[in-house]
DNA sequence: TCAAAAGTGTTTTATATACACCCATGT
DNA sequence: ACATGGGTGTATATAAAACACTTTTGA
């Protein structure tokens, strides 16, 4: 077959399912609703047309935040959807994207232009325009997946956070309870948690200990074989 | 931002990086011979450009026949390859697929119009077109990663095969010997190989069970909870 | 009878699981 | 003093790893 660049083209989209944990330690998902046909005034997630001059994640960043206001978190390409149809409209390829964000530092409605966008949690989203309900779903899938084999579980954690904070987030992520003496031996044991001096503060009982991530240690152990587990 | 369609578009490509087994156990890779510029005469992944009237998976396996006449595979998608200066001629978008295939049922030359189509060792491929290096690892590393915890190396074996066999598939990608005792019990264990009345035949010694991966028994295992780990 | 791979169990070690009470703090 | 979550260890069960010889078959 020629290599020529006569066929007509699909259009090229990047979409985002951006998670965050808030204080309740609920999922949610960061959306955006529609000003414009089709799906107008529905929800959908945020995202929209690649440019010739710019990367897939360029292009994914690039409409995060100026849909939401979310910037610099941590992204990573989920799946390419193209089926037929999945547009009213034209034929749309969009290779979507799956964010991690701690809530507690990008509070709600915070972001200059974002007006419309708003986080829903993951168990009880609304009505989601285009394919987005497949979207979201194959990213939660994904998310299930990888925070057992990769600590990408902490970029939805505070940088300090207290080994409760995170037991609790492999709970709702896991969607299942964990023993809390196994959980921390298993935890420490990796020596992948720094222990601070500092404790947490203000609440109404006994003070917990904070932790923060050492990403330079993993990236030291993981070149040796290492394999985070959970 | 609007949703309007007036955007310049980038070009939309599948490819395929079709992994086989041959009989010395050497993973292979099956590439084409370029007949046109650019990268003319050199090797590269089969693929092509996406129609309009065709999904993403339709166009990856209708470009691996044409090009190659290997068609009926196990075939997923693997990432999207997008950054710009990719092809050098205009920006181009890939969506690349990953495909397994028990060589013992695919004769090299098999094909009708597959003249330039050839297998080759994964381990010292030729040159590689376009950013296709990049790809082709992508794909192993894929490969290695989920042949531990999805039963999808069975693609590559034929439908009767040994336990030594499989147990040489294992060790050929994960890069590493196994315990032939170790990996019958484990593997015996799962209980998802079905012991078949045949004996291996043309051998020089011992004739050894022949055994078939029970596909109907795994997906009612997984429904349960079952997880596939070797 | 030789070569070549098939087939088979037990022991040891490491990891996972189950489980309950006292501690520190703020109200 | 009470309510709330923080913090800790041991015993048991399960799974992983290490390891070597006999059997079958064709050449």
């Amino acid at each position: 077959m020629p290599y020529t660049y006569e066929y007509p083209r699909p259009a090229l989209t990047v979409d985002c399912v951006v998670f965050g944990l808030d204080d309740q330690n609920a999922l949610k998902v960061l959306l955006i609703q529609r000003r414009i046909p089709p799906f107008q005034d529905q929800w959908a997630l945020p995202g929209g047309f690649v440019r010739m001059d710019e990367s897939l994640e360029d292009a994914a960043r690039r409409e995060l935040q100026e849909e939401t206001g979310v910037k610099g978190v941590f992204l990573e390409q989920l799946y390419t959807f193209g089926d037929l149809g999945r547009d009213p409209r034209d034929r749309v390829v969009s290779v979507a994207y799956y964010g991690l964000v701690n809530l507690t530092e990008y509070p709600i409605q915070a972001a200059t232009d974002a007006r419309d966008a708003a986080w829903f949690p993951v168990a009880s989203p609304p009505y989601l325009a285009f394919d987005h309900p497949q979207i979201l779903a194959t990213a939660l899938t994904r998310l299930q997946g990888k925070v057992r084999y990769q600590p990408i579980g902490f970029e939805l954690l505070p940088a300090k956070f207290t080994l409760t904070q995170m037991q609790k987030l492999y709970e709702t992520i896991l969607g299942q309870t964990l023993d809390k003496r196994n959980f921390r031996k298993k935890v420490l044991k990796m020596g992948l948690l720094t222990p601070l001096a500092e404790v947490q503060m203000g609440v109404a009982h006994r003070a917990a200990k904070l932790y923060q991530f050492d990403l330079a240690k993993y990236q030291q152990l993981k070149e040796k074989g290492f394999n985070f587990e959970l």
